[in-house]
DNA sequence: GTCTAATGTGTAACCCGTTACATATATCAT
DNA sequence: ATGATATATGTAACGGGTTACACATTAGAC
């Protein structure tokens, strides 16, 4: 690979030129430029940004900390960050923490030595003083990881109450719930937002965010009270747990049991019966929050910490009577 | 952030040392190595990694470019290689091609200029030019690029047989198949796979990997023939589309119309029915090009060109009558 | 005691860009 | 004509590591 001096020298003129002609700034004649151009497209020269970075104390690289891209939820964050960033002139790191802290503290020491310009972290889990510590912008998606961190979600509580109420609304009787792990923001919120539509009259399980431990809980669950008519499950995949609960013991969707699920992954319209769910942004949600730290990252002032984005109410087969 | 001189300074010896004592090479004395180890520790130094990629030309980074990591199949590929990697000292760049050649020429360009120690590519489109060009190692995951780029993948002309086969097996009288999209090898091959079984009995019909493309076929097809009574669908995501069309045309699965996909995708469990596949070692797969790409980075020469893994058949409720 | 090899440490060049600063010429206003 | 300003370009320091090379000391062999 040529460097910018031999750049320079095939150009006959300094590397101070051929970088200021690269970067245009400072003042080249036009001549001058033409002649380093020529010479950039002989030599086939791409500037090494290895030797820029080390200068300039930046990376034009981000880094994402998700807990686990196989999660279906995840990949569709990491695509809108991905899209926005490469557009954006920076690369994307990827980071699975599985919600373990020890990793996600390896994963912020190498981002730090690596000079990333920044971080989007997705996790219940992450050492708020690590974070503190971290002297490069970061944003928190999808659930807040400190109060003075900018961060990107939407209003789960009254996701949770929609999508009870919407169960509700098509004639269930006896609505429960299928909550997600203890302690995480998101899964307790949802949780708050049932019981604020049902009080006094919940019945909830918690399926941990997995399809196996759901289906088995929801069976369960069902056979003790075959008086469920409706179910609202913490998310799409607890969703589909519910479904083949029912499957599995005969109890038709939607009519004998409706279901919902939330987050609105791709997956909640390719099965069958198909999933009504609170559809989030997850795209456009990705995109902000990436969009929000290179504003961060070029030294801008951003408008507020909390960005809360609408969700949608999608209403498919599994509650459609 | 404390530099390499920082603690020179502090431990009262020359960068040099410092630097023996971190990287563990050349002579350094019990006393002086405590002396600086302290001094780091003090100082609660962190190498600069941009400032050694400069001078050792690495970066301990790899590139992994695959179509689009909201495809289901990919974040498990991509979590294998993550894992494996980070293990190791690498991070990952992640790259969403869209299997668009221009912007595969992109990243191709940011990855050589960020000095990328290696490639793990999955692709169709890919200009063979700009990878011959591209100077450090690549593997091939998936799927081949060129034939002397290692490839890590199954045969997935066998996996298309002993899918056909499976069908037969369990009394299907008439075998459809549901194909990817043509020019790509994968799905060409599964198809030559059908009819290697099926010999001129065949019916195809194009799925383009696409779930409600496949759905919208399906249906039309099943329509014209009512007959079919077994479907081979090219991957997990179309025989979800094949599930859709039986369920549209209330048709019972498995035991009217039997149904099997293709990768074995974590998704081809959570559905109700649960998919019969051929489940291709997804994870094992992509560690295993990791583990080659990180050995052809050191310098060594691996074993083969062609890594073809086993796959197996799981026979799940799709195809259970 | 002398020679060689092993051990221990520092100096400075190097990786490859960026940019502060110096220098020089051209342009313009007065 | 004179000084101020804009234009144009080069030199060299800098970022933060790594390592070749030089030099000094110590250990071991005979």
């Amino acid at each position: 690979m040529s460097t910018i001096k031999d750049v320079a020298q095939e150009a006959g003129v300094s590397v101070a030129t051929v970088s200021r002609v690269i970067n245009q700034n400072g003042y080249v004649n036009e001549d001058t430029r033409k002649k380093v151009e020529n010479a950039i497209i002989k030599l086939n020269y791409q500037p090494n940004s290895i030797a820029r970075s080390l200068y300039k104390k930046e990376s034009k690289t981000i880094g994402i900390i998700v807990p686990d891209i196989t999660n279906p939820f995840f990949p569709e964050l990491v695509r809108g960050v991905e899209d926005y960033l490469i557009r954006n002139g920076f690369t994307t790191i990827l980071c699975n923490s599985d919600e373990d802290a020890d990793k996600e503290r390896l994963y912020l020491e190498v981002m730090k030595q690596k000079y990333v310009d920044g971080l989007i972290i997705v996790s219940n889990t992450i050492n708020e003083q690590l974070v503190q510590q971290f002297d490069r912008p970061i944003v928190a998606l999808d659930r807040s990881i400190h109060k003075n961190i900018p961060t990107f979600a939407i209003d789960n509580r009254e996701g949770g109450r929609r999508a009870t109420q919407h169960l509700l609304d098509i004639g269930c009787q006896k609505v429960a719930h299928i909550k997600g792990p203890d302690q995480i923001e998101n899964s307790e919120a949802r949780y708050k937002g049932y019981l604020d539509v049902i009080n006094n009259n919940e019945l909830v399980v918690s399926g941990h965010y997995d399809l196996k431990k759901t289906a088995q809980a929801t069976i369960e669950l069902l056979q003790h009270h075959p008086e469920i008519d409706g179910v609202f499950a913490g998310n799409d995949i607890m969703a589909l747990g519910v479904a083949k609960a029912a499957d599995y013991l005969n109890i038709k969707v939607p009519n004998e049991l409706a279901i919902i699920g939330f987050d609105g992954i791709n997956l909640s319209e390719m099965t069958s019966p198909e999933l009504s769910t609170i559809s989030q942004p997850i795209y456009e949600m990705s995109t902000e929050a990436a969009r929000a730290l290179i504003s961060l990252i070029e030294g801008k002032v951003i408008e507020k910490i909390d960005y809360e984005f609408p969700f949608t109410l999608i209403q498919r087969q599994s509650t459609k009577r």
